[in-house]
Order: structure tokens, then C-alpha cells, then sequence
DNA sequence: GGATGAAACTTCAGGCTTGAAATAGTTGCG
DNA sequence: CGCAACTATTTCAAGCCTGAAGTTTCATCC
């Protein structure tokens, strides 16, 4: 066994065991969240979270994306975003227009009724969050995003 | 309306924006270390997140579990994992047995090649997710664990 | 101009996931 | 006993997701 006991400064196996133990909680509280707003995106706007996830990008980039712009914001391969697009195409709350230069690329933004899709399921959805996490307090909310900043995988968040 | 400036201990909107901006953070977080794990565990292992999650069930609960237990403690629905199971069971990882007293319910439990073959995948996984947090101190990783305890959400981490 | 390679996208097989419906077994109660 | 309610599980359609393979278009270099 490890003297479990006082070697403060050095990697032990202890020292893994603790960060398995927060990736652990980390991915259960992800999946009990993601599973409540999934549920209740389902049942208030027959909608699904990665439709929410492709609008929410869409409604930041009110100019449109190209495909893979999307798909790397969202970190999702190109295959997958092809099959949500086509579904909120033939919804019509997104549309594809040509661009002149390249012919290889369409641009996708939200129709009016998407955004107005969007902006109901948007509020919604920040509530529910905002629900979830009230024994944070703000200040600790921010904190804790600081934190997870520190992590050395750096999903970006900005384009 | 709300008298947008100087009250500093009721609930704004911007609390709502601090904990949303949290819950992106650690979604997308979450998001980017369960991709390098997959990635990893085919590379490595030709197995899957989900095939790993289960076995890892099994693996902390050796007497078997029945599978409304393990979908309980996955939080995943019954008819997933149904699905995984079979796989499983067809590459002869897993295997089911008939309990005695209830002919509806079976017990699943790893075979002998199945506990070997997760053990090798427990500790690569160990050492990823290890290696992912380095940045993060023990002691740190302890008290956001701590943290995210706090959520109100509370997903069972024992049966 | 033509070859070569890179980029954007689509298609596909295989697996994961859910929620709903169907099946089968068990339990409790009058 | 008979049967209603409950529990455990399976099946299914629809959608999500990946990685790999294929198509079309663009850019570059000779």
C-alpha cells in the first residue's frame, strides 16, 4: 500500500483517484441536467436539445454559418450537422442560401420563425438553468466557471 | 418593474446569466473530455463510452446487477440498456443468469474475459482523465467536487 | 492549362438514446 | 380463486452521433 499519509508535495495514485472522482460528479450532474432540460424542452416545445444547441449558435450568428463553422462551434462532426440542419430546414425555422464565391458552401441562418422559435425556448431554458443552480449563489457561479477554466482542455467559446 | 441598480441582495436577472454562463461552461466542458475518452477507448480498445460506463456498473457491483438497477444508476432508460447488454453479452463479456425467485427479471454480471478486459480499460482511463485535470491540484479537484455537490440536483453516486 | 491536393459537404453503417407501446410475470385484495 | 395493479423487460420508430468513404469545388503550383 501507499503510506497514505504525509508526502504532501509529490504525485501519488491518490492524487488521481481524487481528479477521477471530480470528472466522476462532473459528468453525473451534466447528465442529470442535460436529461431535466431535454425533458422539458421535449415536453413545452416538441423540441430536442441538439435543435436547441444548433439554433442557439444560429441566433448568435444572425449573419449565418457555413456548415463546418457550426459543426466545430458545436464540436459535432459535419455528418451529424447536416442530418439536424435538414430537419429544421423542412421545419422551416432555418434556411440555406447559396454564397457567391464558393460553390462548395451554403450559409444557414434562422427564418423569422425560427427566431421567434428560438427566442421562447431561449428564455425558457435560461430559467430552468437558473432553477437548477439556485443554491449557487451568483458569486459562487462565477467562480466555479473560473475554476473550470483552468482545465487545460479549453472548448472555445467564442467563433 | 425591477429597479435595475442598487440591490444588491435580490435576485436580477444577471444571476440568471451567471449561472447560465456556468452551465454552458461546464456542458461544453464535459462535452470535450467524454469526446478525447471515446476517442481514446476505440483507439485504444475498440470499445465505447457507453459499453465502458456499463461494465464499469458491473465491475463495482460483482454479485450482479439486475437491469432496472443499472438503469437506475446509469440514469439511462430501460431499452438502452437492453441494447447494450446483448452487444455485450454477445462478445462475451457480459453474461446473464435466471434468478430463482422471479422469472421476469435476469442478472448480469461480467464474465471472466469481461473483468480482465475492463481492467486494462479502468486504468488507461484512470491515467486520461488524470492527465486531463494535471492542471488542477488535488486539493482543488476535492473542493470543486465539493462544489458541485451543492446543486440541488443530486445524482445518486451509490446504488 | 492540367495535375495535385485541400476544403466543404453528403452519405452511410453501426451504435446510442429516448419515450411509448407491448409482453410477461408477480403481488395484493376482495 | 380471480383479477386489477404493479414491476421487469423487450421492442420499436425516430432522432442523434461518429468515423470513414465518396463527391464536388476551389486553390496552387508547375
Amino acid at each position: 500500500m501507499v503510506s497514505a499519509a504525509k508526502t504532501p508535495a509529490s504525485p501519488t495514485p491518490g492524487d488521481a483517484k481524487a481528479r477521477l472522482r471530480l470528472w466522476i460528479r462532473m459528468l453525473r450532474l451534466t447528465r442529470a441536467i442535460e436529461s431535466e432540460l431535454r425533458e422539458n424542452l421535449r415536453k413545452e416545445f416538441a423540441a430536442t436539445l441538439p435543435r436547441f444547441d444548433v439554433m442557439a449558435a444560429l441566433h448568435r450568428f444572425p449573419d449565418g454559418m457555413i456548415l463546418s463553422e457550426l459543426s466545430r462551434y458545436l464540436m459535432v462532426s459535419n455528418g451529424n450537422v447536416t442530418g439536424i440542419i435538414n430537419r429544421l430546414v423542412s421545419d422551416g425555422l432555418v434556411e440555406r442560401t447559396l454564397r457567391d464565391g464558393d460553390r462548395r458552401t451554403s450559409v444557414v441562418r434562422l427564418t423569422e420563425r425560427g427566431m421567434r422559435n428560438f427566442g421562447s425556448m431561449a428564455s425558457a431554458h435560461e430559467s430552468w438553468v437558473n432553477e437548477i443552480f439556485t443554491s449557487l449563489s451568483p458569486g459562487e457561479a462565477e467562480r466555479l466557471s473560473a475554476r473550470l477554466k483552468q482545465t487545460g482542455i479549453y472548448p472555445r467559446t467564442a467563433p
